[in-house]
RNA sequence: GGAGAGUUGGCUGAGUGGUUAAAAGCAGCAGACUGUAAAUCUGCCGGGCUACGCCCUACGGAGGUUCGAACCCUCCACUCUCCA
């Protein structure tokens, strides 16, 4: 899932965003992320609702999945102040005083419209004691449980998308049955619940077991790549990955780089998001199948080739390596834009490998060609 | 013709006797980026070494004062401004 955090996924129109090939439907992302931290705060989500959500807000027609806002609180680090109810927090905007809770931030989040929402999370900082990540992991199991009651039993009024109907699958029935995903119509978003427990194992498997007993449509697994040792995080993975429910998709946060995506497949995840794609392409490191590089560097100057000759993005098939050194040398805004069509291109085309791998039953030998032409040097 | 100001490392530009191989910015060369306060941040950036230290070359040129000079003095060269 490219990250669109503001309802933009940076550097790109929603057109671009829709058209990364001429050529391959592949490179198309069916689904991206939005942030209700962001959004409340700008443009809020009186205004979002008022003006049909973020769908039409944005224009795209496709899936949204929003963040619960849990995250931002934690690493913004603003003041704030968290307590049974809710959090207490000001705008990095403008300092003024907000508050999120499980039902605030669930409320926000449907009348954003979004497709999947997340539950409210508390994730806890690395480095804190086993007490303290159980302590946080109970307020999280408590918000989850909140998260799910506040889910609006009728579909909100004011979001109809015009051509909807593409929401997540597994319309799980719930008491009252009303929360049925209509054909053409956005109904209430599905949930996803989130596993935290820090870096501690006991504290994993008690939260997933939790978080897997609720009534969710998704499980994710949160409260990782927050500074922790790259090894410590898939230590974490897989183990928890394995405890999941098998009938619900399960979605790593947060994670990662290329080959975490494809390791953490390995552990049995389904959905990513990163801004590592994005984030990484604005600052002129891009991923190709051959390994990372940074497209500033002065070898690259003269370089007539395309970016990445397996990649059948805009980017790599209608410019050079020298122009788009040339561009970010330069300062030039397309420089963001080639940069995050090639790095977005690259991630769906390696999960459409990756599905095609495990259809064909030949994911384990996809892997380690995989991990060992990212490991190359980049010539 | 007269009066004044200036010449600093690739560029712009601080510094006016020692802590100056010389501020800062730019350019250049690398690196980082993992539920986005990021088109951001960090490092290196005269040369050479048997490098956590030593040597050489450096603030227009030449000479001088001084224990010590980019900084003071003399002459020369060049640039700019103003007045006729």
């Amino acid at each position: 899932m490219p990250v669109g955090t503001s309802a933009s996924v940076k550097a790109l129109t929603t057109d671009q965003l829709l058209h990364l090939s001429p050529q391959s439907s592949v490179l198309s992302p069916q689904i991206i992320l939005n942030n209700t931290y962001h959004l409340m705060l700008r443009p809020g989500v009186d205004l979002l609702e008022k003006l049909g959500g973020v769908h039409r807000f944005m224009n795209w027609d496709r899936a949204v999945l929003s963040d619960s806002g849990g995250f931002q609180v934690f690493s913004l680090a603003t003041i704030r102040k968290v307590r049974e109810e809710g959090v207490d927090f000001r705008s990095h905007i403008d300092g003024s005083a907000h508050f999120l809770s499980p039902e605030t931030s669930i409320d926000i989040q449907s009348r954003m419209g979004v497709d999947i929402a997340m539950a409210f999370d508390e994730c806890p900082a690395y480095g804190l004691s086993h007490a303290e990540v159980e302590k946080s992991m109970q307020l999280t199991h408590r918000w989850a449980a909140r998260s799910l009651a506040a889910l609006p039993l009728t579909r909100p009024s004011a979001i109809l998308s015009p051509q909807a109907g593409r929401g997540v699958s597994s319309p799980s029935p719930r008491d009252g049955g009303e929360r049925v995903r209509e054909a053409g119509v956005r109904g209430a978003p599905g949930l996803f619940g989130i596993v935290q427990g820090g870096i501690f194992l006991d504290l994993r498997k008690r939260s997933v077991e939790e978080i897997a007993a609720m009534d969710f449509d998704g499980v994710a697994i949160g409260g990782l790549s927050v500074g922790e040792p790259k090894q410590e995080m898939f230590d974490i993975v897989d183990f928890s990955a394995p405890l999941l429910p098998t009938d619900k998709p399960r979605y790593l946060m947060g994670v990662g780089t290329p080959q975490d995506l494809v390791n953490g497949v390995a552990a049995g995840i389904d959905m990513f998001d990163c801004v590592m794609p994005t984030r990484n392409a604005r600052t002129g490191s891009l991923f190709t199948s051959r390994g990372k590089l940074n497209i500033k560097n002065a070898r690259f100057a003269d370089d007539a080739g395309p970016l990445d000759p397996e990649c059948s993005c805009v980017t790599c098939t209608t410019v050079s390596r020298a122009y788009l050194r040339h561009l970010y040398v330069n300062g030039e805004i397309a420089a963001s834009v080639y940069n995050t069509i090639h790095n977005i291109s690259f991630y769906l085309d390696l999960m459409s490998k990756v599905r095609q791998a495990i259809a064909s039953n030949s994911f384990a030998s996809f892997r380690e060609t995989f991990l060992s032409q990212q490991t190359r040097e980049t010539e």
